[in-house]
Parts: C-alpha cells; sequence; structure tokens
RNA sequence: GCCGCGUUGGUCAAGGGGUUAAGACGCCUCCCUUUCACGGAGGAAUCACGGGUUCGAAUCCCGUACGUGGUACCA
C-alpha cells in the first residue's frame, strides 16, 4: 500500500489532485475502433495516453472496440498494431502481447456485458425498449411538429413509447418470450445535475434534463460503446480516461453508469482532448482532407476497400511520404501541448518526462503540413545517417536504383541530409551520385559558352587524369589554378562544371560532388556534356 | 433547434490584472554561399466584438458573434 502511494506521489510543483489515488496504480487505455486508418488525432491520443502511463511507471493498453459488428474492417486491427510498433507506442497489453485482463477485444467479451445491463433493468436505472427504427422516426416527426426543441428519447418522450417502463409487467414478459427483439436503454432522472472534473476543462456540469436514454444493450447482443468502456474500463482497472472531445456529451452518461453499476468510487479521472481540425475550411480532418489538400492524414498507408473486391484505393501515410516516427510523434505531441517554454523538439524519452496532461489545450488546433515537414527536417538534420539510411536505400530500391555501395551512400546522404524534408526527397537530390544525369540542362550553359571555356575543360580532363589523390580540396586547388592560368574567372566555370556533374543547377559543392562520384565518371559526364555543346 | 466546449498574427502558440504581447511554421527583405538548399539578421497583432469590475484588463465577470463537438441499436 505505502510503496503504492509514494510511487505515485506527484512530482514536486505538480498538482496532486489527479493521481493521488492510493495505491491504484495508474493505468490508461487508448481504444480504438478497428475501422480504417488510423489518423492524426488518433494517434495523438495514444500518444498522450503513452506519454501519462510511462510518467507514471504504469501501464499502456490497447483494447479494440469492435462492437459494432456491421463495420468490420478487414486488415483495420493489424494496421493498429503496426501504427503504435512504427510510433513506438508499444502497449503493455492489448490483444497481441496478452496480459492480466484478457480478452482485449470486445467482440470476445461479448458475453461479459448482457449481466450488467440485466443488473441495472434490475435495480431501476434501465428498461427494455421495443421500438422499431421506424417507430423512433414516427416520434422524432411528430416531435418536430409539437414544435420540441429536443428529439430525443428521453424523460420527456418515453412514455409515449413501446419500452417496458410503460408497458405492464406480463405485456413486457409477453414480447419478451415471443423472441421480439429489444434494446436495454439507460433511465435517466431529470432535475438531476451531474458535475465532475476534467483534468484539462476543469469543472463541468450537465443537467440531466437535455441528457437522452442512450442505447446500453444492442438487438443484435452487443452493448453499445456506452456499456462497454464503462464496463471494461472498470474490469481492467482503468485509472484515467484520456479521449476525444467528441465524447464530452456522453460523459454524464457514463458518470451515471459508473454510479448506477456501484463502482462510483473506481471511476477513472476523465481529459477531453481538443480536436484536430482541417487547415483551412471548417469541421474536424478528416481522410477527405488529406485527399483533397495533398498532404497524409493517417500515420500509415492505408488502402480502402470499395464495395468490389478490385476496386480500391490507396490513402497515404506519413511514414511512407518519408516521415520519420520521430518526427511524427514530436509534431503530433505539439499540436495541442506545450510545456511552457520555447522547446519544439523533444524525443519520445524527453516527452514522457515533460509532458502534462493539465497542460493541453482547450481549443482544437487546424493541423498545418508545412509545419510537419518542418518537424521532419529537423529530425533528419538531428539523427545520424545510421538510423534512417536502410529507409532511404529502400525508397531508392523502389524507384528502380538499386545501392552496392553502402559506404558511398551514406556518405552521400550525409552530404545532402540538409537539403531534404522527406525521406523520399533523397532520391532527387542524390541519385545523380549513382546515376549519369538523365536530362542535362544545356541551355544553362550554351549562352556563354566559348572556346576559351572548351579549351579549359579539355585541359581540365588532362589534369585531372593525372590526379593521384582524388579528393575535393585538392580538385578545387588545381581547377583555380587551371582556371588562373587559363586567365578566367573560376566563378563562370563553375556553373558549367555543375551542369556536367548534376545535369542541373542544384546540389552540394561541385568539388565534393566530383570527390565522390570518382575520377573515372566526373571524366566521362565532362566529356560527355562536351559533346553536346 | 437544443446541449456542451472553445476564441491571442495566415497557422501552431507563450503569457492568466501593470510586458516593448515570447517563440516556431509560412510569407517578405537583406547577408552568407561563384548552384540550389542549410544557416544568419530584419519586417509584419492595439489579444473576436460590446458592456461591466478595477487606478489599470489579452488576462476577471456578463452578453453577443463566430467556430467546433454531440444530438444513431457508430465509435
Amino acid at each position: 500500500m505505502l510503496i503504492g502511494f509514494f510511487m505515485f506521489m506527484p512530482q514536486p510543483g505538480e498538482p496532486a489532485s489527479y493521481i493521488c489515488i492510493m495505491s491504484n496504480k495508474v493505468r490508461v487505455r487508448f481504444a480504438p475502433s478497428p475501422t480504417g486508418g488510423l489518423h492524426l488525432g488518433g494517434v495523438r491520443t495514444a500518444l498522450y495516453n503513452y506519454l501519462f502511463a510511462k510518467q507514471h511507471k504504469g501501464d499502456f493498453i490497447l483494447r479494440i472496440e469492435d462492437t459494432d459488428q456491421s463495420r468490420f474492417v478487414p486488415g483495420a486491427e493489424e494496421y493498429i498494431n503496426e501504427c503504435l510498433n512504427w510510433c513506438g507506442l508499444r502497449p503493455d497489453e492489448s490483444p497481441l502481447a496478452g496480459g492480466g485482463y484478457s480478452p482485449y477485444r470486445q467482440s470476445e467479451r461479448k458475453h461479459l456485458y448482457k449481466e450488467y445491463a440485466d443488473q441495472l433493468v434490475k435495480n431501476g436505472h434501465a428498461y427494455y425498449a421495443f421500438d422499431t427504427s421506424e417507430e423512433i422516426e414516427t416520434m422524432r416527426e411528430r416531435l418536430k411538429i409539437e414544435g420540441r426543441h429536443s428529439l430525443q428519447y428521453d424523460h420527456s418522450s418515453r412514455h409515449t413509447m413501446r419500452n417496458s417502463l410503460y408497458l405492464s409487467v406480463t405485456e413486457t414478459q409477453k414480447l419478451l418470450d415471443e423472441g421480439i427483439p429489444y434494446v436495454i436503454r439507460i433511465k435517466i432522472e431529470p432535475g438531476a445535475i451531474i458535475s465532475f472534473t476534467d483534468i484539462i476543462r476543469g469543472e463541468a456540469e450537465f443537467d440531466t434534463n437535455n441528457v437522452d436514454d442512450k442505447v446500453l444493450f444492442k438487438a443484435d447482443g452487443m452493448p453499445t460503446y456506452h456499456l462497454a468502456v464503462v464496463v471494461d474500463d472498470y474490469l481492467m482497472k482503468i485509472s484515467h480516461v484520456f479521449r476525444g472531445e467528441e465524447w464530452m456529451s456522453s460523459l454524464p452518461v457514463h458518470v451515471l453508469l459508473w454510479k448506477y453499476l456501484g463502482w462510483e468510487k473506481q471511476m477513472p479521472k476523465w481529459a477531453h482532448l481538443p480536436l484536430i481540425l482541417k487547415p483551412d475550411g471548417n469541421g474536424k480532418l478528416s481522410k477527405r482532407d488529406g485527399e483533397r489538400l495533398g498532404f497524409p492524414v493517417f500515420a500509415l498507408n492505408w488502402t480502402d476497400l470499395k464495395t468490389s473486391a478490385d476496386s480500391y484505393r490507396e490513402i497515404k501515410g506519413f511514414r511512407e511520404l518519408g516521415f520519420l516516427p520521430e518526427a511524427f510523434i514530436n509534431l503530433l505531441a505539439v499540436l495541442g501541448w506545450n510545456d511552457g517554454t520555447e522547446q519544439e523538439i523533444y524525443s519520445l524519452d524527453e516527452l514522457i518526462v515533460k509532458f502534462s496532461i493539465e497542460k493541453v489545450h482547450h481549443a482544437g488546433a487546424k493541423f498545418d503540413f508545412e509545419k510537419a515537414k518542418w518537424f521532419n527536417h529537423e529530425w533528419i538534420k538531428l539523427l545520424p545517417v545510421e538510423s534512417w539510411w536502410l529507409i532511404v536505400k529502400n525508397d531508392f530500391a523502389s524507384k528502380g536504383l538499386i545501392i552496392d555501395d553502402d559506404g558511398k551512400f551514406r556518405k552521400v546522404l550525409a552530404l545532402v541530409k540538409d537539403r531534404c524534408t522527406l525521406l523520399t526527397d533523397f532520391y532527387e537530390q542524390s541519385s545523380f551520385f549513382f546515376l549519369s544525369p538523365e536530362r542535362i540542362n544545356i541551355e544553362a550553359i550554351t549562352p556563354k559558352w566559348d572556346e576559351k571555356k572548351q579549351m579549359f575543360f579539355i585541359e581540365l580532363i588532362r589534369a585531372y587524369e593525372l590526379s593521384i589523390l582524388w579528393e575535393a580540396t585538392g580538385l578545387e586547388v588545381e581547377f583555380k589554378e587551371l582556371a588562373a592560368a587559363n586567365k578566367l574567372k573560376p566563378g563562370e566555370l563553375m556553373l558549367p562544371f555543375r551542369i556536367m556533374l548534376v545535369g542541373s543547377k542544384f546540389g552540394p559543392g561541385v568539388f565534393e560532388i566530383a570527390g565522390v562520384i570518382g575520377k573515372e565518371e566526373t571524366i566521362k559526364r565532362i566529356t560527355h556534356t562536351m559533346s553536346l555543346l
């Protein structure tokens, strides 16, 4: 007991209120629904949960929320695993890793939920409802005509419907016996104020008059999200729930459920994260926006299967576009959180130390892809070539360039890394080191090309052929001496030389390039371009 | 419509009664590079609006506007 208490003592200067749960270990969960690729917001939710767990020496749990059988998407769960793995957010417990509270897939916990729903009915906190969706639709239309501002199935409308609250016991039993499909709804008592604390937003309250009788248990025998989260969070001893802001309005239902189930004392602390918004217009970021605006929204590539098997489309992911996981995590962390200093670049380990959930912002943030790229650029410069050169090598291979000299390859990458913001930029920035340029921008030379320059390059070839030590500084000295001997300014010669080696006006220093590609190749490229002039 | 949450430059944001209102991205100017980048130095906000409270408000209170989430047998 005491050990636990000391372990979770707040850091000096840290507000204590939300972690002093005597002897209770911090246990948080990331609970995605496997319906497709994981987008920015989802990964950020996972990240914040992970950071909080790790900084409190707690557990980070992955739970798959697949209670909606109609939305099952093959491959989505594998995608989630791969994504968390790529980001370095390894769950302590998950369907794959197992753990002391398995199973971690709600579809496999199906048998667990009914008893709690029944218990709620027995205690008068829930009831059977036999209404068809058509009947509910009719109710809404009627309420609209009556001029009501709430069209919900709630305390004010439920008496007009077919449910066990207003049907006699025998009628209800008859319907049940006949196998008429039913759902179980929570019975919200009007006229009460539900107040709660959100770690990010502070105190908040809801008037139960505005809360509807949410379905807890569906006609197909599956629980809805509302019942399943509460039951699972209880059973899995979850201490803190950090989830997207879209859940805020169902919080009164969840709080009530914790209370009605008799678990109020074990109720987790809540925090609702701000949304990530579209960069241009209105609304939260969706996968459509990425396609529309030309940037990824998913962490990894996701293949969206359409209705027919052969019609699909691939939605680009940050990883495939050339992002480093370090950069992706970093940009996500500071999209909606800031430690109050000027620091912007954080490693995962550093985030574990510096992250603070109560400093997460209240308002949604528009996603800015330019800034995202800046983070990647910073990380490319920061990380040693060793940690990412293989990714680039594979990218080259996918573009048809097989690298056989890894030593030269790494040298080249180090030379051009300042000018690449994405890992996929390296090909364009450095393929000329391995391949003779396909297109030579001859027009950049011709206007100022003359016999004197031609003579210079012929002599240069001769001089370079005799070079023993093939190295950038030496080559530069030779080049400049020869230029002086010919009474030419080196500046006028360097652009043609660059075009000869690179094909175009970009890249690192020309002598560096010549040094790396070697004597034979350098002379070959000069000769080739001269033949075009 | 109703309920909830929010609002500091184009974007991300610091600051939470007295500041010249930090910093970053992007943009513009210049410097450095005899290429292109990197890098460096500069430039650009009366803190949504209207009322209070106060000697004093970006900071506290109330309204309005706007944005955003929910309002499903989806999560």
